[in-house]
DNA sequence: GGCGAGATAGTTTTT
DNA sequence: CTATCTCGCC
């Protein structure tokens, strides 16, 4: 090994870095934790580490263990460790996500746990579906106890590193009066069955491995000269114990993350895990990285203002060399609507001084909060995309259809086969896949064989008997197909065959037409692998998509979604009491909970680099109801010298009275001398607005000031049979401008910009 | 087996 | 309010 201090003196990959994020570059034998606060640099910390590893001789890219919690991190870091070292990167198979690297670990012990290295990687969808037969075949009622539930405290135990017998009686209790234990080992009895795993599995497998095969272990800690870990806050137990074991021989793991940014307890995150790293790892040396490169000094002086509330941080000072910058405004408006209205407005003001929308974000604490933005937006023609939700391959169509693939590939999934024996309808309903079913069982074969097989017997009769027949001679004609095609032509014709586009283009709705889209796109992202293994592989691992990137959009998305991105302009919504802190955080957790709500609110902030503008609204409808609200908590723990307070009460003042009890009179609250924010004050005073059901379409009229440049199209008229993306078809009823107000078929009459709409 | 009415529940999300 | 799911009827 080269000693460091034979170095050039200035590597290229230590340029830019301050001492330090050098430190932690450098600092390569022993456990090291770097306490890297929102903006400071880590990424790059992490990747010239890296980059120093190889660079020094020091491990070859093999002996490397890199785990990070998305693929977009690994993604990410494998990009910019390619930059620093070239072709080396290319070597590095131990970089990405921890379930990546238990998969690729897992197929090559597979064995030792019962399953064969080709096993399948099922998705939530899979589980919940043997998890109900499995409820069901118990005799419990699942109604009083959802597979929901049962697949929850699963993932739970997994998470933890517990199989079916470290489940005591207590934690079985928790489903079904105590049959928690029964079914979780009955559903890993059913997974090894199929030659199946669960996410979770491809953790909790290698822990037992690594716990019972001293040569499993071994090979490992001998093999990873040097681990680093990325995002350490977020690690489960289950997480935690691998890493452990792993480092125990060489200790040599460098771990980074921020106690302050831990914000996925609820899916087994144990902050503690940071927080006990010098108790785990004795020796270990802490560096932290402070200085902030994003953000200015006002914005980072409310975040802090607010984290300093918590209890129990580790503590860290995050500073910047930036200039002063705006003040972090606050902004109480009178209701949803109206928060909605006023962000679009400025959006498009901080649009005409030039700014690209692709460096705006809205950021909510809840989904749901993205409807009132997305219907703001196409009503006045702002473009924008909406992030999270749900994902390309979470979507019904594409399951389906890698269903299709999954039963021509391998034979032996019964519940790729199960999804799609009746999708497209084909007659065979319930009773038929259940005489399947007890022949697959008796026999002891796999579904698609037994499928087969039961044609030679009289079981099924009449329609059910072609329609099956029809669909076995298909599945036996693909699978030969599927040698001689290329995959992606494969694809697409046994969407075709099977009638499944077909049935989407009978029914015309705009979902169907974007789920045709979804189905091209995915054929097309099947190109990119050299094989149909390659391609389920990627799939069931990876499950994300990169979205094409075209022209600019504000992006409207979670909070969570948000962590570990920046963006110029920032519009934090709903900081309201019980939507952010949540209700059920309130409720609920406690201290804890509400210490992550909190954790939430300085990831919210530290995502802005120049401005950021916080939101309360004084009324929200909630489940149909409308509820005053008070401002959120995190409001009046802003520094007052950071922000300013502003109001955005428009409209005329005797519009609302009439229109509201004394019961929801927000103002009644205040009255009474309940908790009360800076911002709410001054709403207060201001004591105007207007609502909604009053009066609406003058302002509309006034917010659409901004588009009234614009020219109308010459190819619309009224009555016309239109196409919009998001509500499908519809007839023009009236045009002004141009503005639409469309008659939809499904969504009704709205009103939306010809811009966003094909004649159709 | 398919469709429509009624009940029900309703953070955050990755792999 | 609304999306989703279940149940019952045709």
């Amino acid at each position: 090994m080269t000693d460091p201090a034979q170095l050039p003196a200035d590597p290229p990959y230590l340029r830019g870095l301050n001492p330090e994020q050098r430190d932690a570059v450098l600092t390569t034998e022993g456990p090291v934790l770097v306490l890297a606060g929102a903006g400071t640099g880590k990424t790059a910390a992490l990747t010239a580490r890296l980059a120093h590893l190889l660079y020094t001789r020091r491990a070859w890219p093999s002996e490397i263990l890199a785990v990070t919690f998305t693929n977009k991190a690994a993604r990410e870091m494998r990009e910019r460790v390619g930059r620093l070292v070239g072709e080396a990167v290319e070597g590095m198979p131990w970089l990405g996500t921890f379930h990546a690297i238990g998969a690729k670990m897992l197929r090559r012990h597979a064995e030792l746990v019962g399953l064969q290295s080709n096993f399948t990687i099922i998705d939530t969808d899979d589980q919940l579906r043997l998890l109900k037969q499995l409820i069901v075949a118990a005799d419990i009622d699942e109604k009083r106890f959802p597979a929901r539930s049962l697949a929850g405290l699963i993932d739970q135990w997994k998470n933890k590193g517990l199989t079916p017998e470290q489940i005591d009686a207590g934690e079985a209790e928790r489903y079904a009066n105590g049959r928690g234990q029964e079914l979780y080992a009955q559903y890993q009895a059913r997974l090894k069955a199929v030659n199946a795993c669960d996410f979770g599995d491809l953790l909790l497998h290698m822990l037992v491995l690594f716990r019972t095969e001293r040569e499993v272990l071994e090979l490992y800690q001998q093999r990873f000269r040097y681990i680093m870990v990325d995002e350490y806050q977020d690690t489960n137990s289950v997480q935690y114990l691998w890493l452990r074991l792993l480092a125990q021989e060489r200790k040599n793991i460098a771990c980074v993350g921020d106690d302050d940014q831990s914000i996925y307890s609820w899916r087994g995150a144990q902050v503690e895990n940071i927080l006990r790293f010098e108790r785990d790892f004795p020796g270990a040396k802490i560096i932290r990285l402070e200085q902030n490169y994003r953000s200015t000094p006002h914005i980072l002086a409310a975040a802090s203002g607010v984290i300093a509330h918590n209890g129990g941080r580790l503590g860290k000072e995050l500073w910047t060399e930036l200039d002063q910058g705006e003040k972090v405004r606050v902004l109480g408006v009178w209701d949803g609507p109206e928060e909605a209205r006023r962000v679009g407005e400025e959006i498009e003001s901080v649009q005409r001084r030039g700014q690209s929308l692709d460096d705006v974000a809205i950021l909510v604490r809840a989904q749901h909060q993205t409807r009132e933005f997305e219907d703001r937006f196409i009503a006045i023609g702002l473009p924008y995309k909406i992030i999270g939700g749900f994902r390309f391959y979470e979507r019904a169509e594409i399951r389906d259809a890698l269903a299709y693939l999954r039963v021509v590939h391998q034979p032996a999934d019964d519940l790729a086969f199960e999804r799609i024996v009746n999708v497209p309808k084909r007659g065979l309903g319930d009773k038929a896949v259940a005489r399947i079913h007890q022949l697959a069982r008796g026999i002891d074969a796999p579904l698609s064989t037994a499928a087969a097989r039961i044609l030679d017997t009289d079981e099924l009769t009449g329609a059910a008997r072609k329609s099956l027949g029809r669909f076995v001679g298909d599945i036996a004609r693909w699978r030969d197909m599927a040698n001689e095609l290329p995959h992606p032509e494969l694809a697409r014709q046994i969407l075709d065959e099977s009638g499944y586009t077909a049935a989407l283009q009978a029914e015309k709705s705009a979902e169907a037409a974007g789920r045709l889209e979804n189905l091209t796109e995915l054929v097309r992202a099947m190109e990119e692998y050299e094989s149909l293994e390659a391609f389920l592989e990627h799939v069931s691992l990876v499950m994300d998509n990169d979205a094409a990137k075209d022209a600019p959009k504000v992006t409207i998305m979670t909070i969570h979604a948000a962590k570990g991105l920046e963006f110029d302009t920032v519009f934090l919504a709903g900081w309201e009491e019980g939507l952010f802190p949540s209700q059920r955080a309130m409720d609920e957790g406690g201290t804890a909970s509400l210490e992550e709500e909190r954790r939430l609110a300085y990831v919210a902030i530290t995502r802005a680099r120049r401005r950021a503008t916080i939101l309360h609204a004084a009324n929200r409808r909630i489940y149909g109801q409308w509820t005053s609200s008070l401002p959120s908590r995190f409001v009046g723990e802003l520094p007052q010298e950071h922000i300013e307070t502003e109001t955005s009460m428009t409209g005329g003042e005797s519009l609302w009275r009439a229109n509201w009890s004394e019961h929801a009179d927000p103002f009644a609250n205040l009255a009474r001398g309940s908790g009360r924010g800076p911002g709410w004050q001054r709403a207060a005073s201001a004591g105007s607005g207007f609502t909604t059901t009053a009066q609406p379409r003058v302002i509309e009229a006034r917010a659409s000031a901004v588009t009234l440049g614009a020219k109308p199209r010459a190819d619309l008229a009224v009555g016309q049979r239109v196409f919009h993306q998001k509500f499908g078809y519809g007839a023009i009823a009236e045009i002004e401008g141009n503005k639409l107000e469309i008659d939809f078929e499904h969504a009704g009459r709205k009103r939306v910009m010809d811009s966003f709409v094909t004649a159709g």
